[in-house]
DNA sequence: TTGTAATAAATAACCGGTTAGTTAAATAGA
DNA sequence: TCTATTTAACTAACCGGTTATTTATTACAA
């Protein structure tokens, strides 16, 4: 931050971890586990170099810390907003739950990855670099299963005939992830291409949107009853 | 390669260039730009270091030769397999060959992303490092307009009614373009979430065929026609 | 309240190993 | 011999992690 004479400041540990914390999610977003230099963080957080390793041990310490974090800020996000909409198994399904579950869940990751973006960009660097240190699936037991959760109510409504039965569950979500996350970290490259289209690039607004009507298109099967349309 | 003794080798500069770029693109997909090594890169293409630097300038030179040759590579390919089907300008469309189109231009990138695993590890990489060293958008003229005459197609596709005329054309091509490349990225992912499912993987054929019908479904208006189903 | 021991927070200087790039010499074919 | 190809040896800069040390806070006895 400041490498000018020295700078006084109160002396709290929890202070300087959170400081730390934040400066290394900020370098590990831009460059990656590799390419993250522990000196930058530590220029970036306004302590030390050796105190890092003071607090977290090594490297990778620091790293699987703020994935961790980052974890469960993510599920605590997942358990208040969409759990609800999961939880009532003893309830029937009909089309419009169903429906209103997949666009909020849509709606709702594509938010979450845009307004995410260095998290984003730290799955990214999981992604090229093989999920080498993905630690995301190392869960503990009581820990909310987002993913089995939302699983089990495609297979639900599969079984209820409002979504496609040979649509595989898992395959579903993947999809609805791997759109929303392309968007974003591409974003650069949809930038680029404006010269091809020579019209405005699309916004966030019209993004979500399309990707909304793929999930909704593909997945729901057309209910025959009179107020719903075939066009979604 | 080999770390022992000398290797008797005829002098051919164009066998070492070649021997370079192979090994060159294989270390750049597995460890990106930064994390790649040129020792590693000489060692494996069997040539001394240095020559690398002789023949490239720098390691960012050899990086664009690659990157400038695959790129030539895809457009050949997609010349020879897709163009036929979007150059027939002066025909009128209709809603067989749209779908046609669609559903081969999908199969044709789902393939051509698992069959080009370097490739992919390299772009992805690129998506980490933000699109810093991307130099497949420097088009020189006279080049096939790959995203082009795909975008020109889709319009007219949509001004005849076959394409829903609400979607952007670009973003339809950018979505395409996630979901494949998405799930070959992320294959070592999905594998880690088998034990969430407590179901078999599901393999290329069920993802290409997943991503297919995402793209049908949500592109395509359906026609009134009587020999075709609304439910794709 | 004060002096002091114990502890926690923070830092500067350093180290072994690594890495992109350089220099200059050796080698083989024409 | 002459020139393009190929190499070994070298270097300056960098980087994760360690060590020794300083500075501030706390605990508590007198």
């Amino acid at each position: 931050m400041s490498d000018g004479a020295h700078v006084r400041r109160e002396r709290d540990a929890e202070v300087a971890r959170q400081a730390i914390l934040d400066a290394a999610e900020q370098v590990f977003a831009e460059n990656g586990f590799d390419g993250a230099r522990i000196d930058a963080i530590a220029a970036a957080s306004g302590y030390n170099k050796s105190l890092i390793f003071h607090y977290f041990g090594d490297k990778l310490g620091l790293y699987r810390e703020i994935v961790t974090n980052a974890r469960k800020h993510f599920e605590r996000w997942f358990g208040g907003m969409l759990m609800p909409l999961v939880n009532n198994d003893v309830m029937p399904l009909d089309a419009g739950t169903v429906r209103v579950f997949l666009e909020t869940f849509v709606k709702w990751y594509f938010n979450m990855v845009v307004e995410q973006p260095r998290m984003i960009r730290m799955v990214a660097w999981e992604a090229a670099e093989g999920w080498h240190t993905y630690t995301w699936s190392q869960r503990k037991p009581g820990e909310i299963e987002m993913n089995k959760s939302i699983i089990d109510f495609i297979r639900r409504a599969q079984q209820a005939g409002f979504i496609d039965a040979e649509l595989d569950p898992l395959l579903l979500i993947f999809n609805i992830v791997g759109l929303c996350m392309f968007y974003v970290t591409s974003l650069p490259l949809l930038d680029q291409l404006k010269d091809i289209t020579e019209e405005p690039v699309p916004g966030l607004a019209q993004a979500q949107d399309q990707i909304v009507k793929l999930v909704l298109r593909s997945a729901l099967v057309p209910q025959k009853e009179a107020d719903h349309e075939t066009h979604i």
